[in-house]
RNA sequence: GGAGGUGUCGCAUAGUGGCCUAGUGCGCCCGCCUGCUAAGCGGGUUGAGGAUGAAACCUCUCGCGGGUUCAAAUCCCGCCACCUCCGCCA
């Protein structure tokens, strides 16, 4: 949710980000339209709610006659108040709901246009060249069925397309990704979570995940409970309807928890192993901080981003996502994707994201500092994405026979092994 | 799942239809007094919105949402959270 000061001052600011986004600004007029009539009506309560209260006080104190012609007076006027109550009431929901469906104004920074539209900002490390090694590099899939890491025919079986069990090394393999990623973290300085993964609506709706991402979310009618696709959602929630402490800032997260996502209009897309999955697990980080250090908070979530991917010894590309691409929440963002071998081509394993007030203003979350009190800025960003990250570590660092090499880093989690060899 | 109880200003409490414009104590902030500190004294201390050049000012806010009434912290209904007990359960 943006300011509402902004449609008053500055409208074009809007209907301009709107624009990058490849969305119509129509809903400017609306919104401006709307917000007029919210003043208004607020206005016309508000003096006869007051001229009620003043009636009202000289009733106890009246006698006889001059008594019930007071009553018979503010039995009218209750009427009216209650007419202007409601009139004042929807149009105040009526701005409100405009407002949220609003997303955030995206930043004169982030490439205008859509998916295909993002700036490559850099390029690290070097993909392997597996011909100059003379073999065919394995993709995750046969590399998982060869290590015995994961199953997908079960996860189909029992849970359906795209579901799977991590299996004997791949298991391990998360839990040394997890215990890898809270210690980093909590050298960081977040506080290591975990977080519950059912929701009530209104975190859902508050972290702006159900506009036009609702079609990916997995809903429970019999509870109205949702199923997070992100820690972000509980994390961004815990804080909802508290003000917080400027001294405090910045506040830092790291959570574990599982991820679900009902990948709804991607059919035929990624349907090979475990690329593209109905639920993972992911260590996320989330940080509350202050409007103005939130910039400088995006650069450093990415910067801690880089340092476990190059922690991981994987190559990766880092872009600026275009605006059309950013979601609700976000003003820019940043994903980093990781080398795939078999498919020859750099691959989403995390995102940086600033969301500013966005999510804050629709949680009530704020923060009291020296000029006040104001909505915080919220950030978040994905440290490990669990299956990515094991195809990216498992077709990077395999050999020739099926082996996969352990980068040095990640060996003190992994019973100190140095390499992960084929069942048999 | 069943039965009962509780929910008031940062904390603790008072308040059972109209002088509640929510009192008091503690904490916190400012000032006075004071070798220093404490005590004492005086003042301030929820949040949101509207109006204004800015104020004064006005409205809302007693877990949340409805209702009754001229008028609701107070009465009624629904919901939520917490506590106690029973059942079930990892």
């Amino acid at each position: 949710m943006i300011d509402v000061r902004v449609l008053r001052d500055d409208p074009d600011v809007i209907r301009a980000a709107q624009k990058r986004r490849g969305e119509s600004d129509a809903i400017v007029d609306s919104l401006i339209g709307a917000e007029e009539r919210r003043r208004s009506s607020i206005g016309t309560y508000e003096a006869l709610r007051a001229e009620q209260k003043q009636l009202g006080k000289l009733i106890p104190r009246a006698e006889g006659e001059q008594k019930q012609q007071l009553l018979a007076q503010t039995k009218e006027l209750s009427d009216r108040v209650k007419a202007a109550e409601a009139t004042q009431a929807a149009a105040a929901a009526e701005l409100d709901d405009l407002l949220r469906a609003l997303p955030n104004l995206a930043s004169p920074e982030a490439p205008a246009g859509g998916e295909d539209d993002f700036v490559t900002l850099e390029e690290v490390g070097t993909p392997r060249d597996f011909a100059a090694e003379g073999f065919q590099p394995r993709d995750h899939l046969e590399l998982g069925q060869m290590l015995g890491a994961f199953d997908v025919e079960r996860g189909a079986k029992v849970s359906g397309a795209r579901f799977y069990y991590l299996t004997g090394v791949g298991a391990q393999l998360e839990m040394a990704l997890t215990n890898m990623a809270m210690t980093r973290a909590s050298e960081w300085g977040f506080t290591p979570m975990i977080p519950p993964a059912l929701v009530k609506p209104r975190a859902m709706e508050g972290t702006g995940f159900l506009g036009q991402a609702a079609d990916d979310v997995y809903y429970l009618p019999k509870d109205d409970l949702y199923l997070v696709g992100t820690s972000e959602v509980p994390l961004a929630a815990y804080h909802s309807d508290e003000i917080l402490d400027a001294e405090q800032m910045p506040l830092r997260y790291a959570a574990f928890s599982p991820c679900f996502r009902r990948e709804a209009g991607s059919y035929g897309k990624d349907t090979r192993g475990i690329f593209r999955v109905h639920w993972f697990d992911k260590v996320e980080m989330f940080i509350y901080t202050t409007l103005e250090a939130s910039y400088a908070q995006h650069e450093q979530l990415l910067a801690w981003e880089k340092q476990w991917l190059d922690a991981l010894e994987l190559p990766y590309r880092v872009i600026d996502v275009a605006a059309g691409d950013l979601g609700a929440s976000a003003i820019r963002k940043f994903d980093c994707e990781a080398w795939i071998p078999a498919q020859g081509k750099y691959r989403e394993v995390s995102s940086a994201s600033n969301c500013t007030q966005f999510q804050a203003r629709r949680l009530d979350i704020r923060v009291r500092g020296e000029h006040g009190t104001v909505p915080a800025a919220t950030l978040n960003g994905t440290l490990v994405a669990m299956p990515r990250t094991i195809i990216a570590i498992l077709e990077n660092h395999q050999l020739a026979n099926g082996s996969v090499r352990v980068p040095a880093a990640l060996r003190p989690y992994l019973q100190d092994r140095d390499v992960i060899e084929p069942l048999s």
